[in-house]
RNA sequence: AGGCGCGUAGCUCAGUUGGCUAGAGCGCUACCUUGACACGGUAGAGGUCAGCGGUUCAAUUCCGCUCGCGCCUACCA
């Protein structure tokens, strides 16, 4: 039987996704017996396209999911979007500002009608393209976090939490996105160091004599000044507290207070307060009980409050504020000064700190359990340090402000009262007035309701996410079998966003942690470590991957890439490797199959069994074992690395090369059946071991090699390895491959031809070796390519030669003499002799240190010995030819 | 400012409680189109494990300092 000799994997990749998804291999079943394996997905935004940190989740995950599948366990990967509210709002109100629709003049409701069709349209376009990466996600449970289920699920724990106290409603200083016109959270927002301005300002005192500087990095702010603030203990200002200053241009009076919070050491040791737009300012307002003048509104247009200023824009107005302060000789001076400015994590705007109501979570009695959990290990964070780092984080968190001035997400379920004046989350004593299903009369008084405006947060539906999606708050059969999930991975850069965030709402609402175990891999980078942004043209798109390199590659790579605690460098150079070895598995299968017949039935009869035989067995067993002890630690680079070193360094370059000595020469039927199947049974395994990493192309040679009606490898059981013993045999192979290295070496070195054949004299150290090397003669001829190989050494001082030892013999070869030859022979002996006898030195000088011998564990001090009698065998028959050279 | 982490071959990185003669992939050199594969084969070259000091019989591994780099958190006006 012949396969194509060429590999391409867009040949089979799609047709066999779609024979998987049709036959249903990817359905977990809560009616089996099996034991659950469970993954949810981190939801991609519905806007998202696919980007290499998708492929990069989706490659992990499906690699543990699959290998459990096969393992036996019934693996739910469960897939979904998230509805990214202020991302999806920008989108379509853009899509919708092409046609000339503004979205404030349609209203929200045919807003929410044109998202809703758009989310149609586009919305499955990111799970489509996790298809080809060959996600095994069981998509008939796919979901969306605006499902009526799901927004029941939220609407149920904001009604607990509301019930519970826990959610407030106050004005605040929150941080504003004035361009998506909206609060974010605090983790919402991207501090960047940037070189600014410090501007000093002089405020001049009421009573006309003289004036105190203020430093400040916003000057436009000081129309909202309401104090000036120094240190209580310095000495320099200390008669001015309680004094009066005139805010400059506005002439307001304002009064010099004092404040712990100042820095003496910065500016002048005196700073403007301005408590509505800047979240120092506004606790020391609180404290202070000053006024709180808010000079901009949402849009970052001056209100009112500016004066003069009224209408213009942050920028504009800073910049008419500096002119007016230095026609009014109020300007001092302006330093450098490098800040970190806030900036919105989606738009890249500016984040304006401005007074507003705002609805928040309390947080603290949440995190006590959701650090608990983590600090008994209950939850498992790996790597280790991020467990360090979440709890770091969690003692010291802030209440998290979830309300949204957006249209697009849960509306928050909470009403106030036209007639009474009753509100939720200001005073509604009774809490009444939060509901999860929709109120339509007031309870307190039966008048006509408003419901809130705003939006919740969507980090606060993709809380609920591990188990909304499995049908909480009812106690479904999914949530009964499924809760908990298995494990949680995910990258480290939403740990705090979503991991942590999970952990307080599963054990919240469920009373259960959400995962066991929560897995966080490394960002994806260029081949350099420079994070991937569009500006630096850097961006690998997965999807042009997979064209050129195929599914199976990139995961490969991404695979074997992924060291737990450390990013990702992806080199296309890299992929380029991995689809080699792709087609080096494919050839490989082309050799086999043409060595055996259709249908071929292998036995493994014991008794035919050779040497080369029994060792790739038993090298596959120990692949296998550790390949499964890799992934249990979420080693994937390693158990990448192990089966790509046995696939292609064991299995090809040794056992099918040697296979061919058996194959091709006169030998007995049955020992050429046994080696067929021995061929057979260690590809098709290899390949059941490797089809979590690269599901494509094993299923592809799995279909060829065992035909359809045997079923898809993605469910056949996975190789465990549990027959794996610590042989001898490996140190034979060993001692062999090292002969013929050895040979080989020779060869290259002398520049004989592949194609010549040569003659070989060998001088065993053990008689065990010779009897070793005569049973496995025809394997080592056929590698080394030999004619003759004999141990009758004879006198070969008049013949040329070139020699060499290796560890368990002298090695000569017959070759060409020429002129300088024995010179040669002796500088290139010379050469390793110096290299053995300096490693000689170093063990001879361990072993001879007395407190060596004496605190050495036993087993080193053996090991020790033993390699220093090697070299000194070794090193020993080097001198002795130099030796019989010269003479 | 606080916390975390990194510096090993030209490049990107492994190296599991200290103990083999420090590894891999790519790149490089030489030779080879041999009937699975040139997306290939064979053989090589290449490292004072950032530097200094300490602990130890033994340090790439543990500790301290120095230099260089990265990330996260934070209210420096």
């Amino acid at each position: 039987m012949e396969i194509p000799k060429s590999f391409e994997p867009k040949d089979y990749e799609d047709r066999i996704y779609k024979m998987w998804e049709e036959k249903g291999c990817f359905k977990a079943d809560p009616k089996s017996d099996k034991k659950p394996y469970v993954i949810v997905i981190p939801p991609p935004n519905v806007t998202g396209a696919l980007h290499v940190g998708h492929a990069m989740f989706v490659t992990l995950q499906d690699i543990l999911i699959r290998w459990k599948r096969m393992q036996g366990y019934d693996s739910l990967w469960l897939p979904g979007t998230d509805h990214a509210g202020i991302a999806t709002q920008m989108v379509v109100s853009k899509e919708l500002e092409k046609k000339g629709i503004k979205r404030t003049e349609i209203g929200r409701e045919k807003f929410l009608e044109y998202v809703w069709q758009w989310k149609r349209e586009k919305g499955d376009t990111i799970l489509h393209q996790l298809r080809k990466l060959g996600a095994s996600c069981d998509w008939s449970r796919t979901k969306f976090t605006l499902d009526d289920d799901l927004s029941k699920a939220v609407r149920t724990a904001f009604v607990r939490l509301y019930n519970e106290g826990l959610i407030y409603k106050g004005e605040y200083l929150i941080n504003w996105c004035v361009s998506c016109e909206t609060a974010i959270s605090d983790l919402e927002v991207e501090h960047f160091e940037k070189e600014g301005k410090l501007y000093y300002i002089k405020y001049p005192f009421e009573d006309g004599n003289g004036e105190v500087v203020v430093a400040t990095t916003r000057p436009e702010t000081l129309l909202g000044d309401s104090a000036v603030a120094v240190h209580p203990e310095d000495e320099r200002y200390k008669n001015l507290v309680g004094k009066n200053v005139i805010l400059p241009l506005l002439k307001r009076k304002i009064k010099v207070i004092a404040d712990e919070m100042v820095d003496r050491e910065f500016g002048t040791g005196a700073v403007k307060i301005t408590p509505a737009h800047d979240p120092n300012d506004f606790e020391a307002g609180k404290r202070h009980n000053l006024e709180f003048i808010k000079v901009m509104n949402e849009k970052g247009i001056m209100t009112g409050n500016a004066g003069i200023y009224q209408g213009l824009s942050r920028y504009e107005c800073r910049k008419k504020v500096l002119e007016d302060l230095e026609d009014e000789g109020l300007l001092l001076k302006i330093e450098k000064h490098k800040h970190s400015i806030g900036h919105c994590q989606r738009c890249g705007n500016m984040i304006e700190p401005m007074l507003s109501k705002q609805w928040f979570l309390k947080i603290d009695s949440l995190a006590k359990p959701a650090i608990e959990v983590v600090e008994n290990g209950e939850i498992e964070i790996i790597p280790d340090h991020w467990r360090k780092v979440y709890l770091n984080w969690m003692g010291d968190i802030h209440d998290w402000c979830i309300s949204r001035q957006l249209w697009w997400g849960h509306r928050i379920p909470a009403y106030s009262c036209n007639s009474c004046g009753k509100s939720a989350g200001e005073n509604d004593p009774e809490k009444k007035l939060a509901s999860i299903d929709n109120l339509t009369s007031c309870p307190y008084c039966g008048g006509v309701l408003n419901q809130e405006e705003d939006v919740l947060d969507t980090w606060f539906s993709s809380q609920l996410w591990p188990f909304s999606t499995l049908g909480w708050p009812e106690e479904t059969e999914d949530f009964k079998k499924y809760y908990p999930t298995s494990v949680m991975e995910t990258g480290y850069d939403i740990l705090f966003f979503w991991v942590a965030r999970m952990i307080m709402a599963g054990l919240k609402f469920t009373g259960k942690k959400p995962f066991h175990k929560v897995f966080l891999h490394g960002l994806v980078r260029d081949k350099h470590g420079k994070k991937m942004s569009k500006t630096s043209g850097n961006v690998l798109d997965p999807l042009d991957l997979i064209d050129k390199y195929g599914a199976d590659a990139l995961r490969f790579t991404l695979s074997i890439l992924c060291v737990p605690g450390t990013d990702v460098n992806l080199d296309p150079k890299r992929m380029e490797g991995y689809k080699a070895f792709a087609n080096k598995i494919w050839n490989a299968s082309r050799f086999v199959l043409m060595q055996v017949e259709e249908g071929f039935e292998g036995e493994i009869k014991e008794e035919y069994l050779s040497l080369w035989d029994r060792w790739i067995l038993n090298e596959f067993e120990k692949t296998a074992k550790s390949v499964n002890q890799s992934l249990e630690e979420f080693k994937f680079y390693e158990a990448s690395h192990t089966i790509y070193h046995f696939l292609w360094h064991s299995y090809c370059d040794w056992y099918v090369e040697v296979s061919k000595s058996v194959l091709t020469q006169d030998e007995l039927e049955e020992r050429k059946s046994v080696v067929k199947s021995v061929l057979v049974k260690v590809l098709i395994d290899s390949l059941k071991l490797l089809h979590p990493f690269m599901p494509y192309i094993t299923e592809e040679l799995w279909q060829k090699i065992k035909g359809e009606k045997m079923g898809f490898i993605a469910l056949q059981s996975y190789p465990q390895g549990d027959k794996y013993e610590s042989s001898p045999i490996e140190e034979e192979i060993d001692d062999i491959c090292d002969l013929i290295t050895a040979i080989r070496n020779i060869r290259a070195e002398k520049g004989i031809a592949p194609s010549e054949k040569i003659t070989v004299f060998l001088e065993p150290f053990s008689e065990n070796f010779e009897k070793m090397v005569k049973e496995n003669i025809s394997e080592i001829k056929m590698l080394a390519k030999v004619e003759e190989l004999s141990f009758e050494i004879g006198n070969l001082k008049d013949e040329g030669f070139a020699s060499s030892v290796c560890k368990m013999a002298k090695v000569f070869v017959l070759i060409r003499k020429d002129e300088n030859h024995h010179q040669k022979e002796k500088e290139r002996l010379s050469l390793e002799l110096a290299k053995l006898q300096k490693d000689r030195v170093k063990f001879l000088n361990k072993l001879n240190n007395p407190s060596f011998a004496e605190r050495a564990p036993e087993e080193v001090i053996k090991r020790h010995k033993e390699i220093l009698a090697e070299i000194e065998l070794k090193s020993g028959e080097i001198e002795k030819l130099l030796k019989e050279m010269t003479t």
